[in-house]
DNA sequence: TTTTAATGTAATTATATTAGTTACATTAAA
DNA sequence: TTTAATGTAACTAATATAATTACATTAAAA
């Protein structure tokens, strides 16, 4: 998972807040960082129909109340990523020894439990249950 | 989650398997990495109480039967890493916009669930399951 | 019709992380 | 005393990530 993650997750907390378009610049603004990055991330949101986007003059993007049921799992999904992932594996597929040849599937099997897992709990996650944290949070004593 | 975790399973279920003294580097061909790297990963886990080290000639590293019950979380927590870490922070403390100066820690919330959830797993999984895979695993009709 | 303000996207640069390499003092067996 | 290995640090290389810059495209507004 890179941080395009919580870019998105946070343009569309935003979005949902703000109701109106809202350009790039705006959106790099209180996310902290640049409005290239916003876009390219928002495109892909766009794309994968979370996020409307404005074009020409006073352009930008919005979103509807329909956004505070999209769970944190299909935003990672829209993205095109998982939680976790491995680009590395240990040993050699083609070597006689079977800890070197399996250890790679092994594990790779495992990462893909762990995602598994995890998605779940993502697709448990909606940004209206965000939004509320935020702005509904009972004062905690810690 | 670092390529360390995937290099130091691999290494206790080699050690496991030969039962004897091995060389880093013969872990290191087996794991298809450099010696120097197994080291660094070795000492690690030799710190923690799951690998013996030997010195002098004829040195190396050893690991008994003990180790088929090692759990991978076990082995994750050697390393000092946790399944899923996110350096980059949208938004600013400092900020009176709640969105912006919230979002920081309520994601870290998230990937507090999730990273409690994978060792959860980790810790279900132990070193003597994953040989088992690699040894005893039936033929099956994929 | 022209101007304007914004997106979509690519190319480039900068930065950070990760892996690999080299080197050598230290260790303890032979 | 020689030897073969670890522990560790310093350095280099490779990769991944973020930031920056630039500009064609789009459509509203003048």
């Amino acid at each position: 998972m890179t941080a395009e993650f919580p870019l998105a997750v946070h343009a569309l907390v935003y979005l949902l807040h703000t109701g109106r378009i809202t350009p790039s610049q705006e959106l790099a603004d209180n996310i902290c960082t640049n409005p290239a990055r916003v876009r390219k991330v928002m495109t892909k949101l766009h794309r994968a129909g979370l996020a409307e986007s404005v074009r020409g003059q006073g352009s930008g993007y919005r979103c509807g109340g329909e956004t505070a049921a999209v769970t944190l799992g299909t935003v990672l999904r829209s993205l095109e990523e998982e939680p976790l992932s491995m680009s590395w594996r240990s040993g050699d597929m083609d070597r006689e020894c079977l800890i070197s040849s399996g250890m790679g599937a092994i594990m790779d099997g495992i990462y893909g439990q762990l995602n598994r897992q995890c998605m779940e709990t993502l697709e448990s996650m909606t940004i209206g249950d965000l939004t509320h944290q935020i702005f509904d949070r009972k004062k905690e004593t810690t």
